[in-house]
DNA sequence: GCCAACGTTGGC
DNA sequence: GCCAACGTTGGC
């Protein structure tokens, strides 16, 4: 089992609406460090960091499952849509993603900021590479995170 | 809303 | 293959 952290921004898809969609197609990365992750090394049962990005605080907000294997991010195909990768085709896919489903929410969501206060997260990714949105996690780190969270609630 | 960091694009 | 210009992420 390896351990991931995965950012999205709350006003677009937060821990509650993962908790209301049971699991959901970790769709629109395009950033391919992230898609290779995804595609490459994430496997079903991984366990995840829900991140949140972008909101007031930033914090890891809970916890989540890799629920299967990779598959073609089916937005890129949405010819209509934002994500549409006019280089990308149902025979060669470009963009791969994972189905991830929901575990629980912390009673404390852990902050950016206490994040940074201790010495066994500085080497975090989260923390010297800003921008990556799915990234591994060591097996100490997520322990870690997982006492300053406490307890899951439903 | 600003802007630093950094990934991507495209001309050469 | 280099690198300038440009776009995006995400903290603040």
């Amino acid at each position: 089992v390896r351990y991931w952290l995965m950012k999205s921004e709350p006003d677009v898809y937060s821990i509650a609406d993962l908790k209301k969609d049971g699991t959901t197609l970790w769709e629109c990365v395009r950033n391919y460090q992230a898609r290779n992750f995804m595609m490459n090394d994430m496997k079903p049962g991984d366990r995840v960091l829900f991140y949140h990005s972008n909101a007031s605080p930033s914090a890891v907000a809970g916890l989540a499952t890799v629920a299967g294997p990779a598959v073609p991010d089916p937005t890129q195909f949405q010819k209509a849509g934002e994500y549409f990768d006019p280089k990308a085709s149902p025979a060669k896919p470009r963009w791969f993603c994972v189905p991830v489903r929901y575990e629980g929410r912390f009673q404390d969501p852990i902050s950016l900021e206490t994040l940074k206060d201790h010495p066994a997260l500085t080497k975090m990714v989260l923390l010297n590479n800003s921008r990556l949105s799915v990234q591994p996690v060591t097996a100490s780190e997520f322990q870690f995170i997982l006492k300053l969270g406490k307890a899951l609630k439903e």
